[in-house]
RNA sequence: CGGAGCGUAGCGCAGCCUGGUAGCGCACCUGCUUCGGGAGCAGGGGGUCGGAGGUUCGAAUCCUCUCGCUCCGACCA
């Protein structure tokens, strides 16, 4: 993409509403637009922030062997009232009628809607263990939206909910859940840690929160250190080894990690000193096994081996997608702006071309832009007319990890300079060195 | 939902107290110069002062109502 023909309208100044880093950035970085508390427009480069997020969730989820569907945001009245929900759930709920006044609302989650789906559907063990997910927008009427998409009232969650025959089937789609959630994360490049959490409104018994550790976190969180040493890493996972799943789950769920609600000083207390951590974390996921709760009141059962009805067994499992931007640019920035990791980044590479309308840098970029293009990459090219400190600036601003800087001094030595944006270190080398070296960078990815 | 604020140009703000017909910086447009970390000079365009009602000869300014937004708290993915 070249710069002059794309729309990211950066801001130089602090937008006087907004608070805390990401929601800052998101703003000025041209990826959002405020149209009512809690509510937003996402510009070109905050929705293929928001896209890359979704798509690593698509490819774990079906790596986990999960089933994309798509259920509509508005539902009716009628299925919350079956699960006895409908009275329950209270104001966050955003309750609207139609032309024909029947009762409908903007669903903050999609257990009675999937429960529905299931029971209309599926009458036989034969076809379980089932899990199907979706990524939709979701509403729940905050009473005071803030920190941007952090906490908006419309946001894109994957929600996704197992059924099976058993408890024990049913605790395999959970930690099946919790691996693909760690895969998801660290490819986000996020470090999100599991922590036993209370289950809330969704209700429930077993159930762990994603937490990723940022200064600007709602939650308090305590954690044995030992836990920040776990690295996912390129293991090879087959979802459907029960044994090598629960390994992993035991892995990442014995050194002790909890919100405040349900931290245990005593316990806390049990490991050594050194290793007790006490943080902010933001909630990106959350998991839950809640059994027979929605299947039973609403009659989604299936025939056993011996000829049973029985109610399937069920759980839901969360990832904020959008909430996902802001929580990965509150972990991952500078007082200069966002930094990227690769795996989510709007553009893989900044081309700045440092004297637009000379010839041979003018040359130099478009060749660099052409070659990276051919790799399989979308660079994103500065050919305005700006004057350099500009072009630096808004770069740092939007955050793309690296930056290949072209200009005629550097060209008379046959060089360009590549950056990180992470620690800031340029190297110089030949334009095709600079191409080949970008690429290899994501080839891994 | 309790408490506190704020709505004036795309963004950040001043003007309001003490009424007299709207201003600054950034951004934008034109020209010249400049050109490796948010350039300089000159010229220019853009505002129903959130909305409605009222007081007044006259309202951004005073009064009433209303809508929206923000912050603190309680609540929450």
């Amino acid at each position: 993409m070249r710069l002059s023909r794309y729309f990211l309208p950066v801001l130089k100044e602090n937008p006087a509403e907004a608070q805390i880093v990401s929601h800052r950035y998101m703003l000025r970085a041209g990826m959002i637009k405020q149209q009512q508390a809690g509510i937003y427009s996402w510009l070109p480069l905050g929705l293929k922030v928001l896209r890359n997020i979704e798509r690593i969730v698509h490819e774990e989820q079906g790596r986990a062997g999960h089933i994309p569907v798509l259920m509509p945001t508005m539902q009716p009245a009628d299925l919350w009232r079956e699960s006895g929900r409908y009275d329950a759930y209270g104001p966050e709920m955003l309750r609207i009628r139609d032309r024909h006044e029947r009762d409908m609302l903007f669903g903050p989650t999609n257990e009675e809607m999937i429960t529905d789906i299931f029971r209309a559907h599926v009458e036989s063990y034969k076809q379980l263990p089932m899990t199907l997910y979706q990524i939709q927008w979701k509403f729940r009427d905050e009473v005071r939206p803030r920190f941007g998409v952090m906490r908006g009232r419309e946001f894109l969650m994957k929600d996704g909910y197992n059924f099976d025959l058993s408890y024990e089937d049913a605790m395999h789609a959970y930690n099946r859940h919790m691996v693909s959630y760690l895969r998801t994360y660290e490819r986000m490049g996020l470090q999100a840690i599991p922590m036993r959490a209370d289950s809330g409104p969704i209700g429930g018994d077993d159930t762990h929160e994603f937490l990723v550790l940022a200064s600007t976190g709602e939650s308090e969180v305590f954690y044995d250190s030992a836990i920040t040493d776990l690295k996912f890493g390129d293991r090879a996972v087959d979802f459907d080894d029960r044994a090598g799943l629960e390994a992993i789950v035991k892995e990442w769920t014995t050194p002790y990690a909890r919100t405040d609600e349900t931290h245990d000083v005593s316990l806390f207390h049990e490991i050594p000193a050194e290793r007790q951590k006490s943080s902010r974390g933001i909630e990106v996921g959350q998991i839950f096994y809640f059994g027979t709760k929605y299947s039973e009141p609403m009659g989604a059962t299936v025939t056993t081996p011996d000829g049973a009805r029985v109610p399937v067994h069920m759980g839901s499992h969360g990832i904020g997608v959008s909430r996902l931007v802001g929580a990965i640019i509150e972990a991952s920035h500078d007082d200069k702006g966002i930094i990227w990791p690769e795996g989510v980044t709007p553009f893989h590479c900044g081309i700045v071309n440092l004297k637009q309308g000379d010839g041979a840098t003018d040359a130099a970029c478009e060749a660099i832009y052409s070659g990276l293009v051919a790799k399989g990459l979308e660079p994103l090219y500065d050919d305005t007319e700006d004057r350099a400190g500009a072009k630096f600036a808004t770069m740092d601003l939007i955050g793309l990890p690296w930056r290949i800087t072209v200009g005629p001094r550097g060209l008379a030595n046959g060089e360009v300079e590549l950056t990180s944006r992470r620690t800031g270190e340029s190297e110089t080398m030949s334009p095709e060195a600079a191409v080949e070296r970008v690429a290899g960078i994501y080839a891994g990815l």
